[in-house]
DNA sequence: TGCTAATCAACAAGTCGTGCTAACTAACAG
DNA sequence: CTGTTAGTTAGCACGACTTGTTGATTAGCA
């Protein structure tokens, strides 16, 4: 995701305004690793905005989606996590507690095989489950 | 998945008891490579026995998902979808018309790098998306 | 045959996300 | 600085998907 400036300016750029609520999130968003939803981007933002609406985070989250500044990602677990990491990476979710980290795959071109004549693969998405280090380490 | 046979076979231990609703939900999953969702099957099975209820198949295919004998998909475009193919693989979806099909990946045990010291992997989830040769035709 | 699970219809609820309206606020252009 | 207009808010609703509940009926299986 680009800085919180630059979005700014981004926005500018596009007839857009820029109001504290925007910049709220930019900066909530900026460097975030927990892959938080927009419900929980909105308790965060409404801590230091009280009066903020959800409504107003789920938009502008869609609207940073469709620039493509921050990724969709959807773990099949309820809600769409948002991710303002949009290098080409993976990611990886503990199946006890939910924490999701991203991963760089070495992606030596995937092969597969199957009834798949002719498709054209545009993108590939990796998900991988299993216990965390904090988990095991509490199971243990 | 199992035939239907050996369906009733494990219903029957488990103490379940074999009607002619499930009979007809192990039929229509039977070698279907269609990825339905529970609605679809339904409408499938709602041709072939007049008054079954949308809740039964739902209730029979949490059964089965339950037991291990289909696979619960969702790959975040609304409905869950479920395979009856429990082998270890993989999914191809064609962003436009929708369509799944399984795929076996050479996977080259996949190396990631991240935040993830200690995570223990368990299962690994891939989806390629693309377009299938059909919509390539199509557009073409 | 009888116990009990399964089914059904009908309705509800819950989650996630979006649409709409109406009123107020404030960003930005001129 | 002012006016236009986009943005925000509250509130209510809906839509998709899935599950819960209830109460009556059906039917599997011992």
């Amino acid at each position: 995701m680009k800085t919180p400036e630059e979005l700014v300016a981004r926005f500018r750029e596009q007839g857009y305004k820029v109001t504290p609520q925007r910049q709220l999130i930019f900066r909530l968003l900026n460097g975030n690793t927990a892959h938080p939803t927009a419900e929980t981007l909105y308790e965060v933002a409404a801590e230091q905005m009280p009066g903020i609406s959800l409504r107003t985070v789920y938009q502008t989250l869609s609207e940073l989606s469709a620039m493509g500044e921050v990724q969709h990602i959807d773990l099949g677990s309820g809600a769409v996590r948002f991710d303002p990491n949009v290098d080409d990476h993976h990611h990886v979710v503990c199946s006890t507690c939910g924490v999701v980290h991203d991963v760089y795959v070495n992606q030596t071109p995937l092969r597969f095989e199957g009834d798949v004549e002719g498709f054209a693969v545009h993108s590939t998405r990796i998900v991988f489950s299993g216990e965390c280090a904090q988990c095991a380490h509490l199971s243990a």
